[in-house]
DNA sequence: ATGAAAGCGCTAACAA
DNA sequence: TTGTTAGCGCTTTCAT
């Protein structure tokens, strides 16, 4: 690992003409730069970042804070994130936090401020905002990645999904197959982070005057098992339902399994929708149908909005974005209801 | 973000005193190490890792290089490297070269020796071994995780696992399963990364005096698409096959369908067998029979060989550890032979 | 038990 | 156009 001083010493200047070669900065003779570059070649030289990151007072490395790479979302997110912030010259810090509230902490404490100059922080039911707003109150720019719930904005910059409009969605692709009779599995708690998804299926069919009573929706995890689980109880005290509405694609394909359990064939007997669209929803067996969340332009937005707060000095009012609306992807999960299937 | 030297002013004690409260090192009397602490705490004061690096002359951080995440293996074993990692105190960089050789040369030239300590490299067709081994020669650790080429081990630290053993398991539960009729569909070019695989498969088939004709095989790439279509071009060629030999579980999943897609019942008309266990296997229907690697194995034997590449200075004799064998573990995609389904 | 001083590798004024 | 100087925040001898 050689440094700065030595290239200089083997080309005959000084660090700082080193390093006015190596940034474009300041005027150099060509000659300078050539005897420069020739030496930097010949030693191999590589800027050591981390001097360069404590001179210039912060690192060019984003951290990304996510609960689970056992949810195959987070991962497709990452990526995203990575690519938009690979545009803009930085780094990624990729910290699984796996679901640890501990780890969390110790990343928040470790990473802030100095190995990243700003923490993304995916959305997640445990999301404690307290200590991001401590951590932003210590001058580390934070921003939420894909916030869903409008009620409860954050003091905190975040981008926004419409998730409320994806259940709506979701529900009048139902409502338009003629479905009458539609249970709902929802991936969190009655209160927890998927409740707008929920509350815009309700709406819609709330709208239509189709009933929905209590007894036919499935409060659990965002997991395949917990949507298979929530399918079953769902169908064994609601055997004639013909479609349902999950609210993830995750536990969308616990129910596609809990379908095949019990021998129903989906989708003549039974339709099912899902929201997100990972990738395993086309690769499973009916491809699920469902409301496409635009999570690359959630990442790339979130990484614009983290500059825009780099450069405002992150004491700026707290701002949000948008992103664009959920789109309805029909795949072989979903049919036209039929008479009935008894 | 407040410093040693803030904190020092606010406790009535030097930098240095406070350096050696917070590391434990030195002597100091416990009256300074409280109000020290208490200082600490006051100021939201967290050490600047740059600048810990620079002095110590490298960071805590050890950077795992993938070539995509679009593979869902990648991301599981990431995850098994990053508390490999953590254990031992380090924050992981993950470096997603999206299989884009530039990238890979950026990433490397960036990340090693300053940004991070080590650089782990995940295998994979396209790693250019050359690079490498310059990065090596520039005094940056490298390790390889999970080589499978025995016949071509690098002059580089590596975690080998044994893949031709993986596919003799393979084979030897389908020949167990009474199958003699038995294709194989490869996830890589017959020169490629997977060629071990087959000819562990190949061996077994051999030593059990069941003829394997080339025109029963398939080559194409790692994904479920690849293996769906080389699926669907073998029993075209070969419809009376009772099984196929996957030699990865993406690629096998794609056998999966395209049996699905013309109406051949898995196990009963047709077993298929994968080699990985990625968590994708047991989510599928039929639930896909697999050899399992062991991932987390490698990724904490690759943290730990990095560690010692570490301590040894990076000039010791290149060295590696085997994982161990790879485990059958059965699921529904394999059953045992029918007579004939004519 | 604590302080003083030097320096990690780099950048950014300012001088020459 | 190039060199000099100072300093980023921290650790680490060596004194006291």
């Amino acid at each position: 690992m050689s440094t700065l001083v030595e290239v200089g010493r083997l080309a005959g200047v000084t660090p700082a003409t080193v390093s006015n070669v190596l940034r474009g900065r300041g005027r150099v003779s060509d000659a300078t730069r050539e005897r420069v570059l020739a030496a930097v070649q010949q030693l191999g030289y590589r800027p050591n970042l981390n001097a360069r990151a404590l001179v210039e007072g912060r690192p060019h490395t984003i951290a990304l804070i996510v609960s689970s790479i056992a949810n195959p979302f987070y991962p497709e997110f990452a990526l995203a994130v990575e690519k938009a912030v690979r545009k803009r010259d930085y780094f990624l810090l990729v910290c699984n936090t796996n679901n640890d509230p501990a780890q969390e902490a110790a990343y928040l404490d470790a990473v802030g401020g100095s190995l990243a100059q700003g923490v993304l922080v995916m959305n997640a039911d445990f999301v404690r905002v307290e200590e991001l707003l401590a951590l932003r109150r210590r001058g580390v720019p934070v921003v939420l990645c894909m916030w869903e719930k409008p009620d409860e904005a954050p003091e905190l910059p975040y981008i926004g999904v419409d998730f409320h409009q994806a259940g709506v969605i979701a529900a009048e692709h139902l409502l338009k197959l003629g479905h009458t009779r539609i249970g709902a599995v929802v991936g969190s708690e009655p209160t927890g982070n998927h409740i707008w998804r929920y509350r815009g299926f309700c709406d819609a069919l709330a709208r239509a005057g189709v009933p929905h009573p209590p007894e036919e929706v499935r409060f659990g995890g965002d997991t395949i098992d917990a949507g298979r689980n929530a399918a079953h109880g769902l169908l064994a005290a609601v055997p004639d339902l013909s479609a349902i509405f999950v609210s993830n694609d995750l536990p969308a394909i616990g129910v596609l399994q809990a379908a095949a359990d019990l021998g129903l064939e989906v989708p003549s007997d039974l339709s099912v929708i899902g929201i997100t669209d990972i990738q395993l929803a086309h690769q499973v067996r009916p491809a699920l149908t469902t409301v496409a969340v635009p999570s690359e332009e959630a990442a790339e937005l979130a990484v614009q909005l983290m500059m825009e707060v780099i450069e405002d000095g992150n004491n700026a009012v707290p701002r949000h974005a948008m992103t664009s609306v959920p789109q309805l992807v029909v795949r072989d999960s979903t049919a036209r209801v039929r008479r009935s299937r008894n």
